[in-house]
DNA sequence: AGCGCACATGTCAGCGACTGTCATCACTAG
DNA sequence: CTAGTGATGACAGTCGCTGACATGTGCGCT
């Protein structure tokens, strides 16, 4: 018999999804969110820095995902080939039962500037991760930071087109195609 | 003699400035701000939609800019032609005599996260509308937002080679020098 | 001249995000 | 048994931001 029901974060971070979802962001307090999972506003803020960052906790994993990925890459790997190695290990994070989940998750982010200029950070981020990883393997700038943009940029249509509505394809193609797209750009 | 003197926007525009600078974004107060232009701080929301938007006032200029570049571009231009002659159009934006003011408000935006959000947003707006630019020229998807992404990653890599310390050189040739490197990415 | 309207600002009250500080109380190590 | 740790509660306070209403000046209309 522990004195506080255990799995604080947990609550806090369903009962917050839910609550987004159900009445709005913006609409939805922290005092609210905090009820609901039965915890009070001042623990809310222990275990998520701000309001926003409920949607983007975990966001860590699928960085260092991706730039394990980059750095697996082949000892003379292209730049361009670093960065699909970290797109390609990302696909382990979207398998397709996931993506009802991510849908709606995108629902909500898409829906709301506040949290589009949060994901927009995270993704600037992972940007700095994988340039920094290829700054690591000896490509220099700004060759590093264009052919991260481009990967980062790569990662962000195919996931919109996984959860796009239509017929259900799997990231890794998704993924393969986008890629020929961006080759079909500079050649063409 | 008017009841108000003139300028507001501009000397709200500038006391934030001065205060960002000099004490940090965080650390001022919109009322501080507002005091120091002679005016309240309900009428510092007049003006700006919020804190950070003073750093931004104007940008929606550069966007547009950028996107009668991109209109402007021939008829049989690719997608990564028409980017580019988006990217020119912006050169304009950055004589030399703006680079220091450049400079310093780089390094307030630099110095914090939030400030960095709102900087990303709009560059993602600005690629939206270059998406959509190109689209309205017949230009499919994916290859749209691909080029234009690409685009805003060419501009922002030449704005900070830009505003970098050591030799000053002009933005047209660098921009130049960031599309080079690009071509050579996919090609490598 | 007189009238009233538009408009930029001031005043005030209030909400909600976020923080600092201190108290509480189970559990644990010694 | 005692001291310490760690997650939580309670509470007060700051600041960003908004809505509602008042105010006074210049301008056009008659």
């Amino acid at each position: 018999m522990t004195r506080w029901e255990p799995g604080a974060q947990e609550r806090l971070n369903s009962a917050a999804m839910q609550l987004y979802a159900s009445k709005g962001f913006e609409e939805t307090t922290v005092a609210e969110i905090a009820e609901a999972a039965g915890l009070t506003e001042r623990t809310f803020f222990r275990h998520f820095a701000d309001k926003r960052e409920v949607l983007f906790a975990g966001s860590e994993l699928l960085e260092q995902q991706m730039v394990d990925g980059a750095k697996a890459a082949p000892e003379n790997a292209s730049p361009l080939e670093v960065v699909r190695a970290a797109v390609e290990a990302s696909a382990a994070y979207f398998p397709a039962d996931r993506r009802s989940y991510s849908r709606m998750r995108a629902e909500i982010i898409n829906a709301n500037p506040q949290l589009l200029e949060r994901e927009l950070r995270k993704m600037s981020t992972l940007s700095a991760a994988l340039t920094r990883a290829m700054n690591d393997r000896g490509i220099e700038e700004p060759a590093a930071t264009l052919a991260a943009q481009s990967g980062v940029t790569v990662f962000r249509v195919t996931f919109a087109a996984w959860i796009a509505p239509g017929r259900e394809r799997s990231f890794d193609d998704l993924q393969r195609e986008t890629f020929a797209e961006l080759g079909a750009l500079t050649a063409g």
